[in-house]
DNA sequence: GCAATTTGATAACCGAGGGTCACTGAACTT
DNA sequence: AAGTTCAGTGACCCTCGGTTATCAAATTGC
């Protein structure tokens, strides 16, 4: 059987919105490494719609390496365990949500109306069919001594959104009072919660939802 | 070997708090079915520690038994599956929930003042160790099908605080213009969001947290 | 009291799935 | 051309959830 890993496989528009793969493609000659790490990603974006979209305990890896053409050994070759395997695919995920909260909070308007942007933002990543079940259903299975860099990433954006409130008391724009360690603990809160009841078929679109469960978060915050 | 599963063990104050088992030691001359019931209740609670303090994917079903003085295939004459143990047990927590909200809810003060009490009772309970991982790590495992009766004690517990929230628009201590669907979803968002990040050894206690976030939760939505 | 039956537990086993290892063949190096 | 590196293979092991045949004790019927 001929091995697929070295094929870029078409990236589907719905899931891969801002995925930073196709950036990347190999151009003239690939070194090895090159190589290497594409496939690795490769394995990392498979795995990452299988356990977004299944849940990470019906998904084996012999499933995952059929589906991209190798056997079930030649993924340790990218990865040291399962659970290794799923550590990848939330750092994925969590740059995904990094750089969509970043660049939603890149506006110009009051720091109240770019917190509501990132926070939105936030919500709506998050409802994407493939980080569905991994942040709602497998944050779980992050296991300790792993989960270093997932926490960074937390920290990362729990601090993004601090700043933010920071900038909202110093521009006016929300109230002077606020605690910002205990604010961005209730919103992010409530923007996580999200991803536990969400479910599609509930009638709303994310977008919409993303912007209620937004106004409502922040209602108590404005100036 | 001798079963262990007829013997009443000592019930730990620390984790047993409004635990109902003790109230229903047997009496005088038990019945099959008393007895039955007793041993499974006795499974659960063992499952409910082990899955809550180690985790559930790292608890075998032969620790259990082994720790209830039996083997593995003996438990599955009170459960099916593991999945429906770890069931078993959501009901047992949710149950505590549930009372320890109701109780907490039940003083005589504002509708504001009976709602932060059982937002803060919810954080508190929910933050008992044998609670902590059952709650934040293994409520994926919970699989359609088997989950009805954990839905209902969840939409259960959403509508008791939906409720302290209407009769807070009623009685005036709560801002006439909240949507008590949507603040129901921030405040349990921020409150199960706590269980996600609390850690032993952050300095404060789960009663000084429970305030806090309490306090903050319900911060924009005082009269 | 003594068979017949029901119940709860056991020991032995099965199969799925995560993980390992000796080896192979192709690509790169010299 | 010979040696070296390395990704990938196939066969294998082990753990653990789940099943089954069987047995002993308690319960019931006569």
């Amino acid at each position: 059987m001929e091995s697929q890993l070295t094929t870029i496989r078409s990236i589907d528009p719905e899931t891969a919105v801002n995925d930073t793969l196709a950036m990347t493609e190999l151009s003239g000659f690939p070194t090895r490494k090159q190589l290497r790490d594409l496939k690795r990603r490769e394995i990392v974006r498979c795995a990452t719609v299988k356990f977004g979209t299944e849940g990470y305990e019906n998904v084996t890896l012999e499933a995952i390496a059929t589906e991209l053409g190798v056997t079930k050994a030649a993924l340790y070759n990218y990865c040291s365990s399962k659970n290794d395997l799923l550590m990848q695919c939330y750092e994925l995920g969590m740059d995904r949500l990094v750089d969509a909260v970043e660049t939603a909070m890149a506006g110009t308007g009051s720091a109240a109306e770019r917190l509501a942007a990132g926070l939105k933002a936030y919500i709506v990543t998050m409802l994407r069919p493939d980080m569905q079940y991994l942040w709602s259903y497998t944050r779980p299975m992050v296991t300790s001594g792993d989960k270093r860099s997932v926490l960074d990433s937390r920290d990362k954006l729990d601090v993004m959104f601090r700043n933010m409130l920071n900038a909202g008391i110093s521009d006016g724009s929300l109230r002077a009072d606020l605690d910002p360690k205990l604010a961005s603990l209730v919103i992010l809160g409530a923007a996580n919660w999200v991803g536990i009841w969400y479910r599609k078929g509930g009638g709303k679109s994310p977008s919409e939802i993303g912007a209620e469960v937004t106004g409502e978060a922040l209602r108590g915050y404005l100036a």
